[in-house]
Parts: C-alpha cells; structure tokens; sequence
DNA sequence: AAAATGGTTCTTTTTTTTGTGAACTAAAAA
DNA sequence: TTTTTAGTTCACAAAAAAAAGAACCATTTT
C-alpha cells in the first residue's frame, strides 16, 4: 500500500501596504501602456516596490496570484531582456530575483533605439520623397533633425554621468 | 422587373514603387513595436511614403488591401488621435487623408508624456520606500533624476524651436 | 424615384496574446 | 531510495485584439 502524499501548501505571499499595492499596480499600468504584458509588468512593479528588493520565485507568484508557469515563462523574459538579474544564497536552492536597477542607463538607453530606428527611417523616407511636395518634405526634414538633435542630447547627458561615475 | 445591377468595382490603388512598398513596411513596423495595431501603422506608413500626400478612403482601402470598415475603424482612430487631418475639395464628396505633419512636435510632446508619468511614479516609489536599502534607493533616485533631466532638455529644446518660428 | 457614392456601425470570424494546469526534470534532502 | 524543492516545458483554454462582412445611412447623381 503507497504512502498517502500530503501536500503542505504553505503560501509565500508577502504582506503589502495598500498603498504599496495601488503603487505595484500604477507602475505596472505604466509598462503595460508601453506594451508589455499584464504578469510582467506586475513583476517589475513588485520588485521596484516591496521593502524586500529581492523575492522568490515563490514569493512572486504568491503574492501576485500568479500560476507557475507564468511566473517562470514572464521572469526567463525579464532575464533574458535585462530587466531583471537574480542572487543564490549558499545552503539555499532558491534564486532571489531583483531588478537590475544599477545598469539602468544601459535599458534606458535601449528603449532609445527606437529613436534611432526611427530617424533612420525618415532620413530614408526623405531621400525617396519626391521634389514636388515641398511642405510635408520640409515639416519631415525639421521633424527628423529634432529627433537627431533630441538623440545627441540624451547620449550627451549619458556621458557626462559617465564620467562623474569614474 | 428590376433593373440589372452591375457593380463596377473601379479599383483606386495607387502605384508604388518597390522601395516604396519597403519602406511603408519598414516604418509601419517602427509603429508595430511601439504598441500601434497593423492597419493604422500602415496607413501612417502610406501617407508618409506615397508620391501624393493627401489619400481618399478608397486608395488607402484598395492599396493596403484592407476591408472597408477596417480602414474607417483605423481613420477614425488616428483622425480622434491627432495624427491624422483631412481636407475636401469644393465639387468633389470625398475628404483627402493626410498626415498632420505640420504638428509634428506636439505630437512628439505628446508622446513624452510618457516619460513624465514614469517620472511621478518613481517619485511616489521612492517617497515610499524603507530607507534600509540604500543602494537601491540610490539607484532608483538617480535614474528618476536622468529621466528629468531628460525630460526638461527636451522640452527646452522644443522651445528653442517654437521661438525660431516666430 | 432609383441608384451610386462615401462612408459608418454592428455582428461575426480570425488571429494573436496571455495565462493555466499537468506532466516533467534535475538536484538536494530525508 | 523515495520525496521534496525549485523550477521548466508543453498542450490547451480563455481572453483580447484586429479585421472582415454585411447591413445601413445620408447625400448626391442620374
């Protein structure tokens, strides 16, 4: 006769202020507003707001309501995308995931990509147009040199944070 | 007897290039990443690339390829979301879509929006954070403040614009 | 008056995105 | 050796987003 298996369950949830939660939840409106999924967005929310900074993976399911699988499938992306980094402790199989909050230059810069694609693409688009359309060509060339202008200046602010880091 | 219907089916697609048709895909997919839907990413796309910068329903229905209501559903959309304008001609029933590139910077404000909400959530976070974990705290203060700084270059520089204007 | 034009609106279908649940795995503990 | 832990992976379901289709409507043209 088998053993008769007992399942403990013992929640990991951890205990927010409700304005911890309504914060948890704004950011994750933010991010999910820029396109990223409802867990994920949760997650970053989580991470940036409990008083511990670094959870479980239990803990983070446990307290979002999360399954298994989105936890896991949501955290690999936010490994894989840089967002988030994690610690081991010695004697402890668990992973403490934490958000990568100290290269936050480099994801920000990231998003600015974006930027660049775009000034690329209209620089193209520019060199395509033809003659006739003199206005809409003049408006897109001031446009794409704001971006470019806008671009330079933010590398530059980069840089001279840089440099005050060395 | 009733009169015999005949549906004429006159198709107004307009010609495009190759590169044309390129570039359209290339910048509507700039739209896609950041969050737009296919339809009014390529409509954008369209009118930003096509020789003729003002399009009737039925060119942008016929030259993407799109249903009827798709096209009024996306026009619809980006006319309430300023992107778009049209224009009518005296004698003619149809309005003539075309991109409101002439304000191109307040729609680009508009977009910086977002930046600014970032910003009061990280301040709200970092008001309400325990002060025990310092080096996040830092971090997290540090980033907001790049994130202002960026915020308030921005703006500057669009003023500088706004006053060559005048 | 009938038909055509230039759309709009509503319902339905298709597609895509998210998330779930159950089975599975590798390592560690009992 | 069996169980437990800490997850991963996969097939599927639920939900949401996009687009299609058809009916409709107000003008205008015939």
């Amino acid at each position: 006769m088998p053993h008769q298996i007992l399942k403990v369950m013992s929640s990991n949830k951890i205990i927010l202020r409700n304005d911890q939660i309504e914060l948890i939840e704004e950011l994750a409106n933010v991010h999910e507003r820029i396109g990223m999924p409802p867990a994920m967005s949760k997650i970053l929310g989580l991470l940036a707001i409990s008083d511990e900074t670094e959870l479980t993976f239990d803990q983070i399911k446990d307290t979002l309501e999360l399954s298994k699988s989105a936890v896991s499938q949501a955290l690999n992306h936010l490994l894989m995308s840089k967002r988030l980094s994690y610690k081991t402790k010695i004697g402890d199989r668990k992973r403490y995931f934490h958000l990568r909050i100290v290269d936050w230059d480099i994801h920000i810069l990231e998003q600015f990509e974006g930027v660049s694609s775009l000034i690329t693409v209209f620089k193209k688009i520019i060199a395509n147009r033809p003659a006739e359309t003199v206005e809409f060509n003049q408006n897109l060339e001031q446009m794409t040199n704001f971006l470019s202008l806008v671009h330079s200046q933010v590398i530059a602010l980069h840089q001279k944070i840089e440099k005050k880091k060395s």
